[in-house]
DNA sequence: GCATGAAGTCAACACTTGTACACTTAAATA
DNA sequence: TATTTAAGTGTACAAGTGTTGACTTCATGC
């Protein structure tokens, strides 16, 4: 139901890990996808992940609370569980979008509508790593963050590739994706919070993103590198 | 304890609004306090507002459950008195940055650096609308989105001022401010998160911070306006 | 076909929660 | 000084919480 919408069904021919597809097995994985989408539902409103409670969860997937206990020791393992599939669903967007052939005219503009596409398809999932990436418990935060860092890090090494940019040293190139990703952060919070049918808030909201990513290339074609101090991202 | 750090206490020789200051209503604006403070302190850690229990804000302000009501008609209340409160501390923030003689120089470096220590020195504050930013309550959300509204509009009309930066309409003037503030409440956002004496990080944050607005201001000055279709700020 | 064991159920526990109602206490007012 | 009134207390209750231990059920592997 709320699985990464490109996802694929894990079948018995994968040959990586737990190829076990018994009926049984089947069954778990079954109810703790129940037990994982019933979070993410009840967070789609007012709750945020650690207001849930465990009776709550089980209640919401049809289960009897005890049988929460046969999937995760506690909510804070649900909780992880939940960031790294979501972390999961970025990357696999990431990835996509990467080996798809980028035509640099309207770059941004189309790599901001991917994206927006995306993240409203995956509600869900955009809707809980946004409540969490400054929410209560520090374990989903630092989780969060480090996912972020490392989409980040990809980022710069796109970049990298960019004809005018190859001058930058590393750090600045991480500055520079951090800032585009915070854009791409910002914009997703504000969408999510925009009701579904608003046509018009959501084509705002994109131009708002394509501008600011405009303004930010233009400042990095313009930006002077006090490189030779540090290491080029070209040498590596 | 946890007031605006620039903030005055009421007396009795204030003649706005409420000056009754009988030794009665200094008892009940003192537990009220408490209650706010309680609040905030409980958010320091792995909390966030609406995991918070009335009974627990009660008890931590040294007071039974029942006298909460006296104050506050339930939970929800008490957060957007809490919000009100923050955004004061803020606009206070912004009024002393404004009035203070701005030398050209070094401007960002300077501005980044102001913040940053009043933001350290509020912590409580930032914290918590760092967490309910993006929180579970649209209430909260609202208001404090709207409060950055707020914010970025009047950054926005600081900005008109500047010698390059008068052919930009409105809307562009609004775009531009927001992306700035999103960096400052990205870089509060990740503050809060470090350890209190690490200065080493804290500085980083800060050179990032003051990196990404160069950028952005790199970016402005190359900016085209595609004016003259809608209304110059230098018109109003 | 049958014993095994894991997924799920049921009942019970000791707590915490929000809120109602009747109360004490002491400053404010008459 | 006596009366009023509002802040704060104490008790109580129904409802929800996390976790326990002993149970049923049924796919799996011998």
């Amino acid at each position: 139901m709320s699985r990464p919408v490109r996802g694929r069904r894990r079948s018995s021919k994968d040959r990586d890990e737990a190829p076990e597809t018994g009926r049984r097995e089947q069954r778990k994985q079954r109810t703790r996808r129940a037990l994982m989408d019933a979070a993410l539902d009840l967070m789609q409103g007012e709750q945020s992940f650690n207001s849930l409670s465990l009776r709550e969860v089980a209640r919401n997937a049809g289960v009897v609370p005890t049988a929460f206990y046969r999937h995760f020791r506690d909510m804070d393992e649900l909780g992880l569980a939940l960031v790294e599939e979501a972390l999961r669903a970025l990357r696999t967007m990431m990835r996509e979008a990467r080996s798809a052939p980028l035509p640099t005219s309207h770059l941004i503009k189309r790599s901001v509508k991917t994206y927006m596409n995306y993240a409203e398809e995956n509600r869900h999932y955009f809707q809980f790593l946004a409540k969490e990436r400054y929410g209560s418990s520090r374990a989903l935060r630092m989780s969060i963050r480090q996912g972020t860092m490392l989409f980040t890090s990809e980022l710069a090494t796109d970049l990298a590739r960019f004809p005018g940019l190859n001058r930058l040293t590393i750090d600045e190139l991480q500055m520079m994706s951090g800032l585009i990703v915070n854009v791409m952060v910002n914009v997703t919070e504000l969408m999510l919070d925009a009701p579904l049918d608003d046509e018009e808030e959501h084509l705002a909201l994109q131009r708002l993103a394509e501008e600011q990513m405009r303004l930010i290339f233009l400042g990095m074609g313009q930006w002077k590198p006090k490189a030779d101090r540090k290491t080029r991202s070209s040498d590596s």
